[in-house]
DNA sequence: GTAGCCTTGACA
DNA sequence: TGTCAAGGCTAC
């Protein structure tokens, strides 16, 4: 069994507690020891602490003699250490909290983010106790609602995700952020849809219980792989206006686009964990040479591909498929999915003159070209137009959502298990793009078609993208960034 | 090499 | 001064 599927299992272990209120707060993520406290990110057990301590003070590199899928739990861990840190890092066991210089003692510098996932925590217990009670009988009004979109009735084995109507209005969690009190992040883009505007008139939602999935994954700073580390779904639409999620533009909006974006992770919140993650390596990298603005942005690729792979892995569609399947689409679609982060920031980023990072800042694009090379150039160039054409489109935030499904579920990826799962969902994305831009553009009739077209643009800027940083890789020009790294080795061995 | 316990030291 | 997350020690 995969790391991926062992953290998987993991997860609906904890899903079920927290349905049946059964506290597994205290098992480790990595092999279901009891935890000892935070270790180097999150929760764990002192095993898994020491190890993943030895492993990266000495260097350690393991191979696994099997097919790197070895299940890890507190009988077979010591079996294949390979496995075992592919776990820890997959879980969100962070390296940089090893110490360099080994001293000892003192509080390390996730502290503030620990305390942080402690309050998340609290709250998300307190939200368990209340919805937990109201779980019997609003499963019993889901599972009523199905409408067109709902895929229990096109896919096989799919969970239900119709009810698009049932639905607990409550504050998100991460409108209690400090940060977030103090404005002190701009509007975000579109990648993610989170509650992140103090407005009256925008709603935020809290999820059904069962289906509290974005919360149970790891994240890679202070909320951890804990169960309670985020207060579940949030969605705030800045278009809409009504209280009524399907009522908001008084259109009837096909339910499947709703509920992608009910499913989006809270942009302010990957925001800040990229933000504090670069601070601090920025911080530790003062001592000796400053990062270049190549490095830093590698940085942000790698940083943000651990919330792609977070998304895709909170997506009920991916969830359904298995391991191997998932490695292939995550492998094969990676830099689109960067690319597309990249280009939908842009669109709806005002200034002509500037690009801007998913970390707020904006940078200077005449300086930038100045400072890219040819090639670096006409990439950042090519974005910028295809940024443009998106912006005239006045590309929205469904549809940049709809892109991403229609990215990672490529019916073209050769080898897959489950191919004909994977067509049937793409089938389905496209088919509720078709109808939202039917719905909402009706007088653009061939706007769909001219989404793809451009969807392409993307995949082959996204081609091109990789190219280039394969070339900086072997140029080793590329700085330790292990996620991105990973994916270009994957992709190419795949190629 | 593993894992349980110990020591250390910044911070609230 | 207590807490707690680092690194260290050591029996296995």
């Amino acid at each position: 069994m995969s790391v991926f599927l062992s953290a998987f299992y993991c997860v609906l272990r904890v899903r079920m507690d927290c349905i049946y209120g059964v506290d597994l707060e205290e098992l480790c993520p990595v092999c279901g020891d009891n935890v000892s406290g935070y270790h180097y990110g999150l929760l764990t057990c002192e095993s898994c602490k020491g190890f993943f301590k030895r492993t990266v003070q000495n260097n350690k590199r393991y191979t696994c003699a099997e097919s790197q899928e070895c299940k890890i739990d507190k009988t077979q861990r010591k079996r294949c250490p390979f496995c075992r840190f592919q776990k820890c890092l997959t879980v969100g066991m962070r390296l940089e909290a090893v110490r360099a210089d080994r001293m000892r003692g003192g509080r390390n510098k996730f502290g503030p983010m620990y305390k942080r996932d402690r309050a998340l925590k609290q709250q998300k217990k307190a939200l368990n106790r209340e919805s937990g009670l109201k779980m019997e009988s609003m499963l019993s009004v889901m599972s009523s609602t199905q409408t067109d979109y709902t895929l229990n009735s096109t896919l096989p084995n799919l969970p239900d995700i119709s009810s698009n109507k049932n639905i607990l209005l409550s504050m998100p969690s991460s409108t209690t952020s400090p940060e977030y009190e103090q404005g002190l992040y701009p509007t975000p883009g579109c990648m993610s849809m989170g509650s992140h505007s103090p407005l009256p008139s925008q709603y935020s939602y809290q999820s059904l219980p069962c289906r509290t999935i974005k919360s149970e994954f790891p994240d890679h700073y202070a909320s951890s792989s804990s169960p309670g580390s985020t207060g579940g779904y949030t969605y705030t639409d800045q278009t809409q206006t009504m209280s009524s999620p399907t009522s908001h533009t008084g259109l009837d909006l096909p339910a499947l686009v709703l509920e992608f974006m009910r499913c989006e992770q809270d942009e302010l919140l990957v925001q800040s964990k990229i933000s504090t993650h670069l601070t601090l390596l920025q911080q530790n990298q003062s001592s000796t040479e400053p990062l270049s603005t190549f490095a830093l942005m590698c940085h942000i690729a790698d940083q943000t591909l651990f919330f792609i792979v977070e998304w895709a892995r909170s997506c009920n569609f991916f969830k359904e498929l298995k391991v191997g399947d998932q490695m292939k689409l995550l492998h094969n679609c990676w830099s689109e999915l960067l690319v597309l982060d990249y280009i939908s920031r842009q669109v709806h980023h005002e200034e002509q003159d500037s690009i801007l990072l998913i970390t707020g800042q904006k940078v200077d694009l005449t300086s930038l070209l100045t400072q890219a090379g040819v090639t670096l150039g006409e990439l950042v160039r090519g974005a910028q137009q295809l940024a443009q054409h998106l912006q005239e489109l006045q590309l929205d935030c469904r549809e940049i959502i709809c892109f991403k499904y229609l990215i990672l579920f490529n019916p073209d990826v050769k080898l897959l298990e489950n191919q004909e799962y994977v067509e049937n969902v793409y089938h389905q994305v496209s088919g509720a793009l078709l109808e939202y831009t039917l719905c909402v553009y009706p007088q653009h009739v061939d706007r769909f078609s001219q989404l793809l077209l451009h969807l392409r643009e993307l995949r082959v800027l996204s081609i091109q993208a990789e190219d280039y940083l394969s070339y900086k890789h072997l140029n080793g020009e590329v700085p330790c960034n292990k996620l991105l790294i990973e994916m270009l080795h994957a992709k190419r061995a795949c190629v």
